[in-house]
DNA sequence: AGCAACATGTAATTGGTTACATGATTTA
DNA sequence: TAAATCATGTAACCAATTACATGTTGCT
């Protein structure tokens, strides 16, 4: 159902485009809040297509198929915005290795958070970046989009390196 | 992978157990790192046993199984543990509503934000009576683990309440 | 006797990843 | 003309959810 909210919202804010173009959308620019490759893109926009929520104007330049959102489409989008409780099920490695840190000597347990905090200063950086290329272009009327969630997905990196270097001092009063 | 993981910490966290055990433990301690239901538990520890991983003692009480981790096992947690790069696909339908939070008005934006918050405040309250009980009948030796997780899981709520107050005054000046 | 909790499994379906497969256009 | 990028698809597999299915023990 997601994915599907996220083809939606993508068509919705920046007009007709291919399977290719919302590929690459999902590479560069909604990827922070939802993944998927064109495997999974293709078959998906298809079944939207044959729901009516968007339209398929077969054969630009390479065999290019251009989807345009439609009315019904829009309606789907907005209905799941204001309506849909989000289920986020959790499930993160980096969690369960935090749950099961206390299974490790301190040393191992400490090279394991270094390990967590880059991964997390890294996700900062790209999140990041991404912001400020953001910010200088602003995609005129739109920038907006994707914005709250950048901020977010920021705050959560942040919070990640200070409880890594919280428990660090925790496990090693010595290290800090 | 990470499903197997999980099971063979609680087997030796805890010592021997049943598959039924096991499900109950993924439902009251386990489940904010990570989630899984009985029919999802049963198959795989079958699977575990026959790589080695577990042992089973059948026919217990009621055709009760018990499963004991072996040393192969002890020795494959303990790599995942220290060696593995957590990768945590982000696929988030809370995120995804706060990136299209810009197409809705703002009376409905605000709407989304505090159904987020009232989540992520239900999910505080959880994670905090869950640390309480533990602090307070702390299980002997073990009673760290799950901890760390538990902190950073009531981080990360307390992180995204303040982001949806943040961003519901940024949307709306008045209403701060 | 009946209900709740214990206890284990399988089947059907959906969602997602990796790998396979093919062809068109542009640019160096 | 060769390589890169554009462009679309399918197949095999793995992970996860929901529903189906069955039997036991303890308690009231």
């Amino acid at each position: 159902m997601s994915l599907r909210i996220a083809l939606l919202g993508l068509l919705s804010v920046s007009g007709p485009a291919s399977g290719y173009d919302l590929t690459k959308k999902f590479e560069t620019s909604i990827n922070y809040v939802w993944q998927a490759g064109h495997s999974q893109i293709y078959p998906e926009l298809a079944k939207m297509a044959a729901d009516g929520l968007i339209t398929v104007e077969p054969e630009g330049p390479r065999g290019r198929k251009i989807y345009t959102i439609t009315r019904e489409g829009t309606d789907e989008l907005h209905r799941w915005l204001v309506e849909r409780v989000p289920t986020d099920p959790v499930r993160s490695e980096g969690a369960l290795q935090a749950f099961l840190l206390p299974l490790l000597s301190a040393p191992e347990a400490l090279d394991v958070l270094s390990r967590l905090t880059a991964a997390a200063e890294t996700r900062l950086a790209d999140l990041r970046a991404l912001r400020a290329t953001k910010l200088a272009l602003h995609e005129s009327d739109q920038w907006k989009i994707g914005y709250y969630a950048l901020d977010l997905g920021i705050r959560h990196a942040l919070t990640t390196i200070d409880w890594a270097r919280h428990t660090a001092a925790e496990i090693d009063p010595g290290s800090a």
